[in-house]
RNA sequence: GCCGCCGUAGCUCAGGGGUAGAGCGCGCCCUUGGUAAGGGCGAGGCCGUAAGUUCAAUUCUUACCGGCGGCACCA
């Protein structure tokens, strides 16, 4: 008999076991109609599935957030029963929900194509049109592992044996499709809303590069058609602000395959990139940073002491000289910054001892990788080295995070997640000075009050780390900052002070980038600005553009007095129509373009449009 | 690196076994026009590179290089 009780505060009673179709049923045939799923205490269910003690429910239909996840799975569910139908031979394995969509990866020795996805999304809107009744099944381990080892399925049967004893192996049934699932799902196959199968791709099975690799079919799928629109309209938006196309129109900066991941920057790009190391420039010195350069290119003995040659070797550069010496173009910049530390003796008067680089490192990035200004081969780190007592790790840290968020704040992200990563199983130091370390670490982040989430054991082999990623204005998320305690190198590469005891000590190093990269810190600013950059960074901030030719000196006079109020400007006296210049420098997204005519002349004044607006 | 797709003018792209086309951009001329494309004429291409098939390859095949979408990697 039980009693169930609803979100509203009501109870009913009923007299069996009753199924969460029953219970909306028994409230009224329109949520009956409408339902898609139920909540029991909390839990995620089928509609059928029986519920035979008390419990506290709630009915899910198309309204709720939770629907939207498993019309996904299913229209995942169903991408595979079309495709089964179609090419029989072909071998299911994994198909989740993702964020706006799913997928499904196959097994199969001819990838699909273009056109099998048009076939495919036929053949699941028919699926749909079936209304195929979806039905759950718990069957025995043996029963299931036979079954789709029988059926060819040796990936499912692969999946079953690595589920936990104690898990009951469910099944879902819909037409002739068997799956092995551990749902819940809809109540058929016609209550999935509009979906629409977007690329093939290739994947790992189990994501690991040293497994075969499987046909992944994504889609994206939402509750209504029109919700889908939008979704779509959404990705053509995104589609406009991808910096590599904003870069070419913007003429910032070109890429070509003589040099593959590696900027060619142009010169309103490069002025951009200087805009930012001015400013970090700026704001390190004002945090009691000093700046050194240290060599790209160092004796292969350095990377050997740093531990680079044995650990990063496959992602470096190098080059052989004449007469054979073997150098390497640094992937990283501190076993420089070390010898700067280390050139002299040093004293702890003289720490915390702040090292800052805007060092060019080269890695050699696997060649699937690259992709425009975001990940590239050559880039320059805002990098720094501290060098300090374990004693002042803590404020040093405080220091970081408290520049790190306030920076950020000044280009518009207000929205930086913090991660902290402990020690990895691998790794050298002891545990007193790990826990040390990561307690200076975590003590630095609670001590500002700042939330974190906790990656264990995440961190780098020499120390902790935190990370910092920032999420841009269409939510998508980038890792930029980054803070090291580190031990390692200190001792490989032999850095020391005088301690207040006469002694010799080894410091503590701090390894932070801010930005990270300011290439790849340039691209997110480009999109998350959708080119629209804010005056102070904009690399051309006014345009003076003529509207007759007879003003031109006018124009020329109105240049100069913005030049000498230091504003970036650029004249446009072209034998064209202003309406023509309008649009070509809105285009290439410059804020301000002031237009000159016979009026402002006559008026000694000037028409400002800013970047956008009608007039 | 792996899977798939792609590589034709500065850009965006069409074409297709008999050595190539559009729009934009560029140059010249006309036009001096008031807030997102005024008009005319013209120049631009070893059809990514190399091999193979063929009487003939930009077109077909293969390899390589590069790009794109994912995966893996990175952080």
């Amino acid at each position: 008999m039980p009693i169930i009780k609803l979100p509203d505060g009501t109870s009913r009673e009923y007299d069996t076991t009753v199924s969460g179709i029953e219970i909306a049923a028994s409230i009224g045939p329109s949520l009956a109609k409408a339902a898609l799923l139920v909540e029991v205490n909390g839990d995620l269910c089928d509609l059928s599935l029986p519920i035979s003690e008390d419990a506290e429910i709630r009915i899910i239909t198309e309204k709720d957030e939770e629907a939207l996840e498993v019309i996904r799975h299913d229209s995942a569910h169903i991408l595979a029963e079309a495709v089964k139908e179609l090419w029989p031979e072909t071998q299911v394995t994994i198909g989740p929900a993702i964020d706006n969509g799913f997928y499904y990866d196959f097994a199969r020795e001819t990838p699909f194509s273009i056109e099998d996805l048009e076939l495919i999304e036929k053949r699941m809107l028919d699926i749909v049109s079936r209304n195929e009744k979806i039905e759950r099944e718990v069957w025995s381990r043996n029963d299931a592992t036979e079954f789709f080892s029988q059926a060819g399925e040796h990936y499912k049967a692969e999946i079953i044996s690595g589920l936990p004893e104690e898990e009951p192996i469910t099944i879902y049934r819909q037409g002739k499709f068997v799956d092995l699932c551990r749902g819940p799902h809809l109540p058929s196959t016609g209550r999935v809303g509009a979906f629409k199968l977007l690329k093939v791709a290739g994947a790992y099975w189990r994501g690991d590069s040293q497994n075969e690799m499987l046909q992944r079919i994504y889609g994206t799928a939402w509750s209504t058609k029109k919700e889908l629109d939008l979704y779509l309209q959404r990705l053509e938006e995104a589609e406009k602000r991808d910096h590599r196309r904003l870069g070419r129109q913007m003429d910032l900066f070109h890429f070509q395959e003589e040099s593959p991941g590696a900027v060619f920057w142009h010169p309103k790009g490069w002025r951009l990139f200087r805009s930012l190391v001015d400013y970090m420039r700026e704001r390190q010195e004002l945090a009691g940073y000093v700046e050194i350069n240290t060599p790209e290119i160092m004796d292969r003995s350095m990377w050997e002491a740093s531990g680079h040659w044995q650990t990063f070797r496959q992602h470096m550069f190098t080059t052989q000289t004449e007469d054979s010496r073997i150098f390497a173009i640094k992937p990283m910049n501190c076993p420089g910054g070390v010898q700067v530390f280390r050139n002299n003796l040093r004293s702890y008067r003289e720490l915390p001892m702040r090292i800052a680089e805007f060092g060019k490192v080269h890695r050699y990035e696997p060649s699937g990788s690259l992709h425009g200004l975001m990940r590239v081969r050559a880039f320059t780190q805002d990098d720094a080295h501290i060098f300090c007592t374990e004693s002042q790790v803590q404020d040093e840290c405080c220091s970081v995070v408290e520049l790190i968020l306030s920076i950020y704040k000044d280009f518009g992200f207000a929205d930086v997640k913090i991660k902290f990563a402990d020690r990895p199983e691998v790794r050298i130091g002891s545990d007193e000075t790990w826990d040390k370390l990561e307690s200076a670490l975590r003590g630095a982040l609670d001590s500002m009050g700042y939330k974190y989430e906790v990656n264990p054991g995440e961190g780098a082999f020499y120390g902790p780390k935190i990370e910092f990623v920032l999420t841009d204005a269409i939510g998508r998320e980038w890792q930029c900052g980054t803070l090291q305690v580190d031990l390692n190198l200190p001792e490989r590469l032999d850095a020391n002070y005088i301690g207040i005891d006469g002694e010799k000590h080894r410091p503590v190093m701090l390894h932070r980038a801010l930005f990270g990269s300011l290439e790849r810190f340039t691209g997110i600013l480009i999109e998350h600005y959708s080119g629209n950059l804010p005056l102070w960074l904009s690399p051309l901030q006014v345009v003076v553009a003529s509207i007759t030719n007879e003003i031109d000196d006018y124009a020329r006079q109105v240049l100069d007095s913005l030049r000498s109020k230091g504003l970036k400007a650029e004249l446009d006296i072209r034998n064209e129509k202003i309406g023509y210049k309008i649009r070509e420098h809105s285009i290439a997204k410059v804020p301000i373009i002031v237009a000159l005519g016979a009026r402002e002349v006559e008026n000694n004044t000037v028409a400002i449009r800013r970047l956008g607006s009608k007039n």
